[in-house]
DNA sequence: GTCTATTTGCAATGGCGTTGCAAGTTTCAA
DNA sequence: TTGAAACTTGCAACGCCATTGCAAATAGAC
């Protein structure tokens, strides 16, 4: 499965990208960098957790969330690390009581009128609530 | 003018308040920090800028946009700062080509279907793609 | 004008992300 | 299995951005 993902995307499999990999898969929301160096313990140095991440992005393994705040948030779709192209067209829902940033695969990012004169290319849209783990 | 929405918001008036405030009621799009600190030339140091910032989003006399990449970005919407306070449930407009972020005020963000479980409470919206003036 | 509360500027600090380079790994083919 | 080439990692240093504490300056109320 990791192995896989990382063959199909043409990368050398190394350590950090196993254990970051597995990271994403068993998570079940997004994931700020910090996340990742707390989750492999004293494992990897902190460039390298940069350097896979961005690595990750390029080949569209995961993708990043927007954010008010200015931090960075990372995500890995299912349907789509398989598939091995990236779609995130999808709602991301961030819990306003226990913080976790989750990504709604399901649901599609609505279509908008726009004023004349806009065209648009890309849409994303980050709901806030409360999760179902918080109810 | 500019005068009644600070008074309008308890604040002291200030010449930093006033410059920053009327540079984001003369521009069209969303700024980030640099940008004012440009347009303001040496006129107010760093910490003076962020702290108005600071002041003006608390006050709701601006909010902040979600951005991917780890950039801050900040704007002043005309109808609800006029009222005195803030709605942002509108969709913001980032345009791939001049980079410019605008706020269409005049479009809502749409409710979306969320999975069992979840409660929606804030939703955003971002939009890239070419604006009107870069057709 | 004077007093008090607020705001500003300076200096220092901390966090975060990036870069260059040498050492270590992975991959591939013989 | 072995060895060479390509890639990846870790270390150290750097730079940028944002924040904090404190003293000086300014705004607002009387």
């Amino acid at each position: 499965m990791i192995l896989d993902i990382l063959k199909k995307n043409q990368l050398s499999v190394t350590d950090s990208r196993k254990k970051i990999l597995e990271l994403f898969l068993k998570s079940d929301g997004a994931l700020a960098h910090a996340d990742i160096e707390k989750n492999t313990g004293e494992t990897f140095d902190r460039v390298t957790v940069y350097r896979t991440l961005q690595t990750f992005v390029e080949k569209g393994i995961i993708h990043l969330i927007p954010t008010t705040d200015n931090s960075i948030l990372y995500a890995l779709c299912k349907d789509n690390c398989e598939a091995g192209h990236h779609h995130d067209d999808h709602v991301h829902f961030i819990c306003n009581s226990c913080g976790k940033t989750i990504c709604l695969d399901e649901v599609t990012v609505p279509k908008v009128k726009l004023p004349k004169g806009f065209t648009p290319e890309q849409a994303q849209m980050v709901v806030k609530g409360i999760c179902g783990d918080c109810v």
